[in-house]
DNA sequence: GCCGATGTCCTACTTTGGTATGGATCTTCC
DNA sequence: GGAAGATCCATACCAAAGTAGGACATCGGC
């Protein structure tokens, strides 16, 4: 039986943040300041009024900054989670089934015997399969005619297959 | 019959870049900005030496950088396309009954036998039902156990079920 | 036109399925 | 302890299912 079941999709993404990124930024920053330095020291200053000096560090620091947030906020995006109707064959049969039998009922034995007939198992096969005799098989059987309230076997599968007794 | 399906899962992730948000940036640079030069040239400026200044330039445009930095990222994130395989009953069977059926080289009268022997009718109900003779219908499911290779008419149900001949 | 597949029908026979009836244990429940 | 139900087995008989082998008609393809 096909019921509506929900299914949850998750999915991770991004990687972990590891401790060399911590290196790597740091080394970033004294690269950066040191060649600050360097810029400072030997071309420019002399020459540039010091709001130059500080437009070029802010460029550059929110290059920095922009490269940091973009690794930053990669190693922490978030899971998404995601619910989706789906249908989907539910087993639900087998509590199914218990009432099914309890209602109808069918005894264990009348329904092991029902299941392989289902298979298409001769009344002789049953009998040699439960190691029981061919009477005893069609007494079963016959009983459980009764209880289905039909004649023939393919009757009686047909039945019990609607009635959800076997699957 | 359940078939294996695969589902294609999207997710559209984030908020497009606006306008407004490159203005937001340039006001938030020009406010830095008016405020570096406040403090500048009422506080600090004075007494420190220009690495602090740089110093302090350096550390808010980096932030500055960052939060950038995760506003981009976060309008470009990108849509993540996830392919999960899910058990369901697909409806292809029309076709595949079809399909079965000519493999099977099972006759278009046989079939109808077939089919109302899965539903437990006797020999003669079928016949009554198809408008033939009772030793029509014997010939017929006669020939019909011949080609599916079966004994009974209970085991001819459940191969021809198996086969996907009948639902 | 012939051949093969299909569909229809038949007789005669064997096998399997199903009913009726009865009896024997065994467990469970009141 | 007895009633009820489940399980097991048996015999006898009838009905249904299935096999074997043949006959005849139709239709479409080679």
């Amino acid at each position: 039986m096909a019921n509506f079941a929900t299914m949850e999709v998750g999915r991770a993404q991004g990687r972990r943040s590891s401790w060399w990124s911590v290196v790597l930024y740091g080394t970033a920053l004294a690269a950066l300041i040191l060649l600050l330095k360097y810029v400072e020291y030997h071309y420019l200053l002399r020459d540039l009024r010091v709001e130059v000096y500080i437009g070029v560090v802010a460029v550059l620091f929110t290059a920095l900054g922009i490269w940091m947030g973009t690794k930053y906020l990669e190693g922490r995006r978030q899971v998404e989670m995601v619910t989706i109707p789906v249908e989907a064959p539910v087993r639900v049969e087998a509590v199914d089934r218990e009432e099914a039998v309890r209602r109808s009922g069918v005894s264990g034995r009348e329904l092991e015997v029902l299941e392989l007939m289902a298979e298409g198992r001769s009344n002789q096969e049953i009998a040699d399969r439960l190691f029981i005799s061919l009477p005893t098989v069609k007494s079963h059987s016959s009983n459980l005619f009764t209880k289905l309230d039909v004649k023939r076997r393919t009757e009686a599968v047909h039945k019990a297959k609607s009635l959800g007794l076997i699957p």
